[in-house]
Order: structure tokens, then sequence, then C-alpha cells
DNA sequence: CTAATTGAATGCTGTACACTTTTCATTTGT
DNA sequence: ACAAATGAAAAGTGTACAGCATTCAATTAG
């Protein structure tokens, strides 16, 4: 072990009594927490080479998701990880792994909002509603929004989706051919999908959780 | 840089004279390579917090399936990762994240058998048929037999499973309210779910590749 | 006064490396 | 002759760390 010493004052490593130089010890200084490119920590772990396309497409997703909420400023969140990740019967008696099997006929159950509303925990994120466009849906601001990225996104649903970057909740339907994100709201305008115009769905809204 | 001369012979690092001692050179000798834990090298890769506990039910589920295998001595493949990976549209155009999109109408397609046989390339694995419990169903032995995980398991579907740890593959049943696992032979007795028995389903069956 | 420049601080990132685990020819024991 | 013990070799594994990227107060210029 190696031991150097300093006086015990308030910054150690730098007198700040240096005279003429820029910078020194600032508070506020230095890189923020959280500005990775996914807007959190990472962590190095291995994986098998078979696995690596599938995870890097996970985190590409989760990048390329992370960009448009931060310009769009929304409010994007995912199921809490630890509680998910307790829920997950491994291969553990009569369950396979995340898929119900027509054994479960014998296991009792427990009614938990998690089950009830979230079907697949991975492929499940929260939003969290703006504006008042979707009323007629029961979407009112501020409602956190469940969504299943796993359902196939068919028309008369309601869907998130990024129409050029900007994040959106409409009904999914279709006028004379044309693509269009219906508004639930007589005041707003739908939106007809042009030939040039970049949509991405994320996923179809299961439920509205409403603050009374 | 560095350097060290060594007399050019077979073994540089270990004069082969040495007198009494154990070990030293050996040829086939040291850890074999695909000894991990998934049969396979591995990577270091950086995640983000959020997503680690969908990772790691990855790789455990991934770590089971091997020791399964070995264990039964069955041959199970994955679809190459290169292909899959070039193939999916990640946020490009009007296609999202491999969720088709309602806009797909207005892309063209070529037929290809990954298409075609693969719908979800993350959830697909193959497996070697072995045996001749499921001949009526037209699984031969050494037939491939291409497995979709994400496809329920509904009764009266040919499936893959674990049974007390070893690998069969079934169709699904329920007589008198309990689950069979039905050959498709009559030389081969059906199996009957006990409530002590550790099934496992690994997936559905949704196509046989047979080579004449 | 306002805007541009500077450089220290600090978090992020990939990967090198120390340590562990596995394997097997050789040695040693019976 | 056979079996057990041994230790070097080689691959696997987690993580520390050097270098990179980002931020912002202090400084300088206009």
């Amino acid at each position: 072990m190696l031991y150097t010493f300093h006086l015990l004052t308030e910054n150690p490593p730098m007198p700040d009594d240096s005279p003429s130089k820029r910078g020194g010890f600032r508070a506020g200084a230095g890189r923020k927490k959280g500005s990775s490119a996914y807007g959190e920590t990472t962590r190095a772990i291995r994986v098998p080479e078979s696995l690596i396309p599938e995870v890097t497409t996970m985190l590409a997703i989760r990048k390329r998701q992370f960009e448009t909420v931060k310009s769009c400023s929304a409010d994007v969140l995912v199921p809490a990880p630890r509680l998910n990740a307790v829920k997950i019967p491994l291969f553990i008696g009569k369950v396979a792994a995340g898929f119900p099997s027509p054994a479960d006929d014998y296991i009792e159950k427990t009614l938990d909002l998690n089950d009830l509303l979230i079907k697949k925990p991975a492929a499940t994120f929260f939003v969290r509603a703006e504006g008042e466009s979707m009323l007629g849906a029961g979407i009112h601001p501020n409602d956190i929004l469940i969504v299943d990225r796993s359902l196939k996104p068919v028309l008369g649903k309601i869907v998130i989706c990024a129409l050029n970057g900007e994040l959106t909740v409409k009904r999914l339907k279709k006028l004379g051919g044309e693509i269009v994100l219906a508004a639930e709201n007589p005041v707003y305008p739908d939106i007809h999908i042009r030939e040039n115009s970049e949509l991405v769905i994320w996923g179809v809204v299961t439920n509205v959780i409403h603050a009374v």
C-alpha cells in the first residue's frame, strides 16, 4: 500500500490560491451523470457471440428512443427492472422462461397489478400523455399510458409513434389507401401520412392510468 | 520494444531437456475452446443498467438451454447471427425496429427462405430431431425443426419441451384434465404429465426441413 | 457589457490484463 | 499395469484504468 499525505483542507488536491490560471476546482464542473447515449449509466457484461446481434439491436432501439424522447422532452419510462427480474419464473417448476405453459392451470394465482397490466415486461414501457388530442379515447394530459411494443399495430388501435422524430399518440386508421393518425378530439386535425414522412410505430397502447 | 533471444527450436519457451519436473509444454494441453457456460466465446459489451435484467434473463435462458442440450447430446442451432443482424430494419424509412408498420404495403418485397420460415429471428431456433416417435407428423430422424419460442404453446400444437431435463418433441394435448405429450407413432407411448414432474416448454414447432 | 476561449473536473467507454477454471500429458504411487 | 496426483498450458471472466467526451466557471477579447 502506498500512502500520500495531504493537509486536511476543503480541497486537498488543489490549493485554491492559484493566481492567474483559468479553471481550477469549480463546483458544477465536469460531465454530468447520465450523459451517456442512453441517459443512464452502463455496465460491462459478457455476452456469448451469437447473442450479440440481438443485444446490439436492443441497445440501438433504446438509444434511438432516448434521442427522440430527449428532443421531444417527453416522459418515457420502463417497468422497474428489479421487480420484473424477480417475477420472471426462469425454468422453475412448470413454467418456461417468460412463456406461460398450459400447465399453468395447476398453479394458484394471486392478482397483481403488474400481472394484470403488463403481459410482456420486456416489451412494455410507459409514456406520459401530453395535450388533449385523445380525450375522446379517455386519454387526458399527464395520464400514464401502458404500451406494449410486441403487439402488432393493426388498424383501429391506439399507437405511440414517432412521426418525423416527434412523439405522438393517435388512433391508427386507413382512408382511401392512405394511413391516417386520427385524433380523438374534433378540435384537433387528423394527420395523413405522406410518402416521404418517416413514421416509426413504437407500440400499441393497452391501458391508461388516470389520476382523479 | 524489448527483445529476448531464443534458439529457433520446436518449443522455444520451454527447453524440453528439463529433467524431473512434471508438465512443461505438451500438445493438447489447456482449456478447450468453447468451454464456457454457453459453449461459445463471449465478449464484453456495455449495457445501460435498466436493460441488464432483460439481458441477464436472456443469458440465463441460453445457459440453461446449453446445459440441457449438452446433457441430452441433442443438436440445437440458432439462426446465423450475421444474416439476421443485417436484415433487421432499424428505424429506417417506414419500418419500425423489428415490428412491421402498416406502411409496409408501399414497400416492394422479395421472397427469401429466411423471411418465409422465420418470423421472429430473435425467438427462433433449430433442433435436429431424434427418434421416430413423431413420424406421423412428418418428423423423421435427423430432420431440422424450426422452433418459435414466442408462440404460445396451445393444445394441439407440436412443441419442443424439456421434461425432467430431457429434450423431447411431442404434440401437446389434454386428456381428462391432464396434460399429455402425445407421440405420433403407435409404437411409442404418450407421456402423461404428473404433478411433480418438471415440464419446460421451449417453443412451438413451425416447420420441418427434411432431406430426401 | 456580451461573446468567445480556455482548461480543469468529471463521467463515459473500450479493452487490456490479472486472475480463475479447465484440460491433459507426465510423473508418482501401489 | 493401473490409478491418482501434479502442474503447465490455454481459454474464460470480471473489472480496473487510460483515454475520450462533456460541462462550465473563470478568463480574455471585442
